[in-house]
DNA sequence: TCTAATATTTAGCCATGCCTAATCTTTATG
DNA sequence: CATAAAGATTAGGCATGGCTAAATATTAGA
């Protein structure tokens, strides 16, 4: 699967694609251009060059389409990224909103076998620290409508922090104040009407979240169904 | 120190020079040519390149030299090569012949606290799988000849923390505990006969090393000669 | 020392990607 | 439906870093 010889600028290009594609949005010069920060005369030579390469489908002023080997190799790098930025944060003890850059470099060199590895070592996790699924070694994307905001779960529902929906610099940083971080396990102990706040559970002690913060959290309830042990 | 933004291109022509002056000899047109597989004319024009980001001191006929500046630069990609090599091997189970292709082009990615905390994470190796030296966050190469066990030291000398024979978590924790760092300064006030432990200086405050802990810390000492403040 | 072999540089090209300005296409709007 | 406005492509350059072939410098041998 992909390795082949693509350059990391063309690389980027495909990512930019599917980042659209996945939103629904159609792959256009223009929206494009803005992801990259390049010119859009820049995207349309390039998107020439990808379909040449049989990466994508391109019919001039119609916008790319990857093809499944473009997909593949556009699921590969975004594996990478989110692979290196668990890494960094569970590793290395990075915060979240510092490893975007870098995974921005780490998802461009090019072995196999050294993200298997990476990958067993971390655990097969299932979402990056922003709570993105990580494609697995077969490009498959952790399915997301298992993840709930927050403020949507039930009373008396335990459930572990998958993920948020901002990844501004101050919520980040309210996050680590807090002491609220990935895999943080919580039960929702009471709802306040007044102000929309949460009151739950960690481990021994109770706290409130206000209601922007819930609104930002995702979350993965833990279904009695699923559990092993009956 | 480096960083820049020297292309990954450019700083391998710098790695090129760098071992062949490490190993005495001049860095020709034909030997880094040699070296980085490109034609010799290539390498002309290059040489010139790098001249004039003051990296080198190039005279025609006569091959190059690295300056201070591209002797930093080099050095930092000789660390990250190294650092990334270990590990490879240490952490992710790699066999010692796998690693360098790989190590080849993760050396470029660029962030300085990417490698800080690799450092770290790795427990500050002193060689990496092949045996070669990793240079440290000073950019020191250590000479091997130069580092003994802190268990042979004699009374009375100063010392400088610069690597462990051991990687275990338990003993890196040990270390963590003790506040014990790469280049801490100590020096040797007592040895007792009885255990074997080390009695030592460490700024103003005296603490005991255990025997097994001085076996697995190597260190440097200080010379009296060249200590520049007599 | 003079010449031949070897090493190095120069000249001229090519591919990759990016940019600006100019020229289409497509889409909105009256 | 006609015509702007918005979006996209083409044309013409530039920088980087390769390559080959030709010219030039250095070095070694007779
Ligand atoms: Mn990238
Ligand atoms: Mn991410
Ligand atoms: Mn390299
Ligand atoms: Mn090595």
């Amino acid at each position: 699967m992909s390795s082949s010889t693509t350059s990391s600028n063309r690389q980027d290009y495909l990512k930019a694609i599917l980042s659209l594609e996945l939103r629904g949005l159609k792959a256009s010069t223009s929206a494009i251009s803005e992801k990259l920060s390049t010119q859009p005369a820049s995207v349309t030579g390039m998107l020439r060059v990808l379909s040449g390469n049989d990466l994508i489908e391109y019919i001039p002023y119609q916008g790319a389409k990857l093809t499944l080997e473009g997909r593949d190799e556009a699921i590969f790098l975004l594996r990478k990224h989110r692979l290196w930025e668990t890494f960094m944060v569970e590793k290395l003890g990075f915060g979240w909103d510092e490893v975007h850059d870098v995974a921005e470099q780490l998802e461009h060199v090019d072995s196999q076998k050294l993200i298997s590895k990476l990958d067993a070592f971390l655990g097969f996790p299932r979402f990056d620290p922003h709570g993105d699924p990580i494609p697995d070694s077969q490009g498959v994307l952790a399915d997301r409508s298992t993840l709930v905001g927050v403020n949507e779960i039930a009373l008396g529902k335990t459930a572990s922090i998958r993920g948020v929906l901002s990844s501004s610099d101050s919520f980040l940083k309210h996050l680590d104040d807090l002491g609220i971080k990935l895999g943080l396990q919580f039960t929702v102990v009471k709802v306040f009407e007044y102000d929309g706040s949460y009151q739950v559970k960690v481990g021994m002690s109770e706290e409130v979240w206000s209601k922007k913060l819930v609104e930002q959290l995702l979350a993965e309830v833990k279904s009695q169904v699923d559990n092993d042990n009956i």
